[in-house]
DNA sequence: GCCAACGTTGGC
DNA sequence: GCCAACGTTGGC
């Protein structure tokens, strides 16, 4: 089976990477997506294990800030049936769920931030769907050889 | 605050 | 099924 990593972004503002670290157990279900692009990243192809870049976006800077892994197989995301959620779904019925999810776990926090401005500046990151303007997708798959150089890059930096 | 990108909705 | 209008995302 092939290592499979992915990037998440999320703003600080609602939910950041240290409230993922603050979380019980480091974990939490990552609810409220509904893009059905980013469901089907979630739904069909990530599996527990898997290396999750976070990414904190309408930050100042925007960039990674976090290393985190996929915690659960996907299981329906409950805020869809929740009236009293801005997640939930009247088109959605329990017998037929239309979002799924799978739990968050933070793994730590990068020694130093690797923002979006050194992902456009760098000749291999640049490709990352992340970096691609007007990319919106709020999960998306990460070569992980680039997963492992914004890792690099930030141990290298916060070692002088 | 601006605006480009792009997903969704709804009229037809 | 087309497509214009609209809403949201997110960098800058």
């Amino acid at each position: 089976m092939p290592r499979r990593c992915w990037l998440v972004k999320s703003e600080p503002g609602s939910f950041s990477f240290a409230d993922l670290l603050a979380a019980p157990a480091r974990t939490t279900p990552w609810d409220g997506v509904r893009n059905y692009q980013a469901r089907n990243f979630m739904r069909d192809e990530m599996r527990v294990g898997d290396a999750v870049l976070f990414y904190h976006s309408g930050a100042t800077p925007p960039g990674v800030v976090g290393l985190a892994e996929v915690a659960s197989e996907p299981y329906p995301d409950p805020t869809q049936f929740d009236e009293g959620s801005r997640y939930f779904d009247p088109k959605s019925r329990p017998d037929e769920p239309r979002w799924q999810l799978i739990d968050l776990r933070a793994v730590r926090e990068l020694a130093s931030m690797v923002t979006m401005g050194e992902i456009k500046s760098h000749p291999e990151l640049r490709t990352m769907e992340v970096a691609r303007r007007g990319s919106r997708l709020s999960i998306t798959p990460v070569d992980c050889a680039h997963l492992d150089l914004v890792l690099e890059i930030s141990e290298r930096r916060s070692h002088g």
